[in-house]
DNA sequence: ACCTGAACACCGTTCAAGT
DNA sequence: ACCTGAACACCGTTCAAGT
C-alpha cells in the first residue's frame, strides 16, 4: 500500500473527510454545534471527541481543560452581540448594546454562569467592553466612575440571563415562577408582613420591563454617585 | 435477643452511634460538614451517603434530588446572615444587611453561583427579603419600586460574592487577578483605545470598595428612576 | 415505609505506548 | 509533536429486592 508514503495533504481530502484534522478552532467548532443541538451539559471532552471521532485524551494538546474550553466558546457567541451604532442618544444606545449581550447569554444561562466565575477576556469580551466605555465617556460619565461602573452595567446583564434565561428552549420557567407565586402568597402575613403586602407584585412585571428598569437604575446611579469618595474612606 | 422488641429510642443511642437514623435534617447538617471542610464540589450524593453510613439511594427518600438538597444547604447557610439592627439611618443599615448576605455567600461562591438558577424560598431567605423591604419601606421608597428594587440589590450582593469570592480559601485570586492585569495591559491601544487608556483604573481599589460603591449606586438609583414609568411602556 | 446493592449511563484527566 | 486506549477516580439516579 501507498497510503503511507502519500504527502500529508491527501489525508484531509479523503472521500470519506469524516476525520478532519484536530485543530483548536475545529474544537470550539465542534463544541458550538453541540452546544446549539444538545445545550451546555453535553459540551464535556467526551462528547466532543466523540463528534470528532478520536478520543478525549486527544482534546488536551489544544484545550487545556474544561474551563479553557468552555471560555473559548463563551467568546465565540459573544460574537453575536451587536456593538453600539454610530449616532442615536448614548443612553438609549448603552441600553440596546447590553439588551444585545443579555440576550445571547439569554440563550445558554449556564454559560452566563460561567462567565461570571471566570473573568472572560477574548476580543469579542474587549470589544464589547471597548464599546461600553466609549458610551459612558460619550455621556459624560467621569472615567473614574465609568472604570467601575462599566463592570456593574455588565454584571447586571448577566446576572439576568442567568436568572431568567432557560436553558432548554422547550420547557419555560414558567412552572417555576407559579411555584414561586405560590409560595409567595402562601407566606405567614404576621411573620413576613412586608412580603405579605407586596405579594404578587414581587414578581409583576416582564423580564424585559424589569430588565429596562435596572438598566436605568444602574444608569442614573452612576450619573449620582462619585467614586472617589468611596476611594477615600 | 431482645433488640428486635425494644422501643425505637435505644436505637439512636447505642455504643457504636456511628449511625443515627436518616432524617432530611441529617442529611442537611452532613452536607454542611462536609462543605465546611472539603467545599462544595465534594457535596454529592455519594460522599454524604459514605458520611452517613449509607447508600446513595438511600437518601432519595428525603432529598428529591442534588439541586433539592444545595437549596437547603443554602438557606442553612442564609441563617447566618445578619438581619437589620433596629436604628440607625436606613441606608447604613441596609448596606450592612447587604453586606452581611455577601459575605457568607462569599465563603461558597459556587453556593452563590446556584442561587442565581434556582431561586432560594427557604425561611431564612424569606426573612432577609422581609428585612430588605422594610428598611426600602422606611427609606420613603414606593412599594412598586422596592418590589423590583429588593431583587436588584440581593442579586448585585449575590454576583459580587460569585465574582469576587474564593471556594478554596487557600489559592488567593491574585494570580487570577494579576494575570487579568497582565491582559488589560496587553491590549492594543489602536483597537482598545478606552482600555488602553483606563488600563489598571479598571481593576482599581479593593473588593470591599467597589461593593459599597456599587451598592450605593443602587439605592442611589432606584431612589430616582420611577417604576411606574416602565411598566407603561 | 424505608433501606440497600448493583447497575446504568455518564464525567475529567493522566499516562504509557505508539506513530 | 501528536494521537491513542486504557485506566483511575469519580458523578446522579433508578430499580428490584430485601426488611
Amino acid at each position: 500500500m501507498t497510503l503511507n508514503t502519500l504527502p500529508k495533504v491527501p489525508s484531509s481530502r479523503r472521500e470519506r473527510p469524516a476525520k478532519p484534522a484536530l485543530t483548536r478552532a475545529g474544537i470550539v467548532d465542534a463544541a458550538l454545534t453541540i452546544l446549539a443541538e444538545e445545550g451546555l451539559g453535553r459540551v464535556t471532552m467526551r462528547r466532543i471527541a466523540t463528534a470528532l471521532d478520536t478520543g478525549a485524551a486527544s482534546l488536551y494538546v489544544y484545550v487545556r481543560n474544561t474551563e479553557d474550553l468552555h471560555a473559548q466558546v463563551l467568546d465565540a457567541l459573544l460574537g453575536g452581540v451587536e456593538l453600539p451604532p454610530e449616532d442615536g442618544p448614548w443612553r438609549e444606545r448603552l441600553a440596546d448594546v447590553l439588551t444585545s449581550y443579555m440576550a445571547v447569554l439569554f440563550q445558554h444561562p449556564a454559560m452566563a454562569r460561567m462567565s461570571m466565575s471566570t473573568h472572560p477576556s477574548g476580543a469579542n469580551y474587549l470589544g464589547l467592553l471597548e464599546g461600553i466605555l466609549g458610551l459612558l465617556r460619550e455621556g459624560g460619565i467621569p472615567d473614574t466612575d465609568a472604570a467601575w461602573g462599566v463592570d456593574l452595567l455588565l454584571s447586571f446583564a448577566t446576572v439576568t440571563a442567568v436568572e431568567h434565561g432557560h436553558e432548554d428552549p422547550l420547557e419555560a420557567d414558567a412552572d417555576d415562577l407559579s411555584a414561586l407565586a405560590k409560595q409567595l402568597s402562601a407566606v405567614d402575613a404576621g411573620a413576613f408582613p412586608h412580603i405579605a403586602r407586596l405579594g404578587a407584585d414581587l414578581l409583576s412585571g416582564t423580564g424585559e420591563q424589569r430588565f429596562q428598569w435596572g438598566l436605568d437604575v444602574l444608569i442614573t446611579g452612576i450619573l449620582h454617585t462619585d467614586r472617589t469618595f468611596f476611594q477615600e474612606i
